[in-house]
DNA sequence: CTGTTAGCGCCTTCAA
DNA sequence: TTGAAGGCGCTAACAG
């Protein structure tokens, strides 16, 4: 910011203006008690006469806290992590903080560039979901290194000793496929994401493990991997088509589950009489939208309370031990649409 | 960060353990050109070797300039502001500026609060869409004063000599009211919002002057305004229901259109053979799931590009006079869907 | 309750 | 090409 000297009002202009001393001044907008009420009271006033603005950059620099938390995410397109973040955005501005949110685009290069301006800027903390291409966290060494906190949410990671918190992606993954198999289904398709990521390995095993226990068939070509893009799930629907004697969709993958939905009932496929879908999907349109879908239902925004209550915890209380908190999910089935 | 001081290392520890000024070690590891490369060379070593990690609160407190950018927007789960958050980080990280995104929830008075930190924070330039509940612009003036830069997107504002970029959102929807009408629409309801907001206002003035030139009558009763909440489309959808006669449908609020949309489906409605449907809407799990739908397709990620590109260049070179710039948009009619 | 003093880590004249 | 010195705006001892 280009400015010129004068447009800057310190605390040594309004000392100035008053006669007392600077650290005075700063006690008082600090809300100190060791000013009287009566000098705070000349202070503020003279503050916002002289149009005083704040300047955390140097407070933080003197203190060596800046009362701000980073959130790196791979994107906040995805409802899912726009709700994670408002919850953690509620918390976080209860206790003081601010948020900086930063968007990874599942690349380990941004990552690594994220990570090293919100230390260069010194945040006091960090909460994380890994990109999928993040598969070694040396990136993060230098900030814990420096003394920062961070936490894991949503993608689990064993890393140090942070703390993380993440869904029971396996559980979930087992009462969907269950779900089907107890609704009669007998040929079970699973849009699973890229095997990389814990998550999505979890959430095949419990696919299989669900198979298993019900006596079905594990078939390899049942498995359709995604990438996560956004048209997978037509391409995934067409396989199915080909396939033939498809009965059910378990899908770990919000927005192909949807596309496969719609373009299966385009080609006059009866949903969930023909093939019975139950997919992970917290967004709020295509809930209105398909009402037949049964989707896991993701406790996102809460998530993000949990998390920054955590990392907040682990920021002003270093004792404070690393825990793996993993939340249960519930099915929800949306027979009826909202529309009453 | 409550860090122990012998955890960070600062350019006096690299003079230190070079014999040599940290003067010089500022000037390297800021690639000054009035430093030798042999120098150079062996702090950049010693940097990496004792693990050194620049403080940036510092550095932009002595300088004067975080390259930092504030971006507030209404609420980053819309997909239209998440696609401009992403135009605006493109350029701006090219440009060698952070992003700090920051969400108002359409509230005045977060709106305040933020403008408050970004403030304190020193950013070079605030990116911002008004929310729909702010009618004056007190709390933007202290930013101003302290030389800050401002440019307005999405929601067009006039106000001191701040740049806008916004939609041409008359012509917008004049076009969409004469597509409706073209079409053979004689009874067209059109969902509104906000009348606080020139947007809305615009919006609908342009449905108002569409239907004036092709000699139907305006009715009041047509207009349905919407609070952007999520369920409107509903309660809309059953009013034009009751109604009776209605056979289009312009609705200048992304949801609204689409749960209407689907709501009229469930009873028997077909669209838009009953019923024709123009909608803004840059959603793209809605564009999967409602092919038929005509859509105003708004420039979101090249708004983003601009607005940054602006915001720069007002940074940077302070003589550059405000511009209001107006990007046209083009009607889509997705009456095939993309499953090819 | 208020003033004095001394930096936080970095950058930038000014000299050499 | 490098060093010395001072200060960005604020806060935290320590005195009084």
């Amino acid at each position: 910011m280009s400015i010129k000297k004068t447009e800057q009002i310190t605390i040594h202009d309004i000392a100035r203006a008053l006669n007392i001393d600077s650290s005075t001044v700063s006690r008082a907008l600090n809300d100190s008690p060791r000013v009287s009420s009566k000098t705070k009271q000349r202070i503020l006033e003279k503050a916002t006469e002289l149009g005083y603005q704040r300047n955390s950059l140097a407070s933080n620099l003197r203190t060596n806290k800046t009362n701000t938390i980073g959130v790196i995410v791979p994107r906040i397109s995805r409802n899912f992590f726009s709700s994670v973040i408002s919850g953690i955005e509620d918390t976080a501005q209860e206790a003081g903080y601010n948020v900086i949110i930063c968007q990874s685009f599942e690349s380990l290069e941004r990552e690594k560039k994220i990570m090293e301006t919100l230390m260069a800027n010194r945040v006091d903390g960090i909460l994380i979901s890994i990109s999928m291409h993040t598969v070694n966290y040396d990136h993060l060494k230098p900030y814990l290194n420096l003394g920062g906190s961070i936490v894991f949410y949503d993608r689990p990671c064993h890393f140090e000793n942070c703390s993380s918190i993440s869904i029971n992606d396996y559980k979930a993954s087992f009462q969907a496929t269950e779900h089907l198999i107890q609704n009669g289904c007998k040929n079970i398709v699973h849009f699973s994401g890229p095997q990389l990521i814990d998550l999505y390995k979890n959430r095949k095993q419990g696919y299989v493990d669900a198979l298993k226990k019900y006596g079905l068939e594990f078939n390899e070509a049942y498995c359709l991997e995604s990438k996560l893009s956004e048209e997978d799930g037509v391409i995934f629907a067409k396989k199915i088509l080909e396939m033939g004697h498809i009965d059910g969709i378990y899908s770990s993958n919000d927005t192909a589950a949807i596309s496969a939905v719609q373009y299966l009932k385009s080609q006059g496929v009866n949903i969930p009489k023909d093939i019975a879908v139950v997919g992970f999907n917290n967004d709020p349109i295509s809930s209105v939208i398909e009402p037949g879908l049964t989707t896991i239902n993701q406790p996102d925004f809460e998530m993000g309370k949990m998390a920054s209550t955590l990392l907040i915890n682990h920021i002003e209380n270093k004792k404070t031990k690393p825990e793996s908190k993993v939340l249960d999910i519930e099915l929800v089935i949306r027979n009826s649409s909202k529309h009453n």
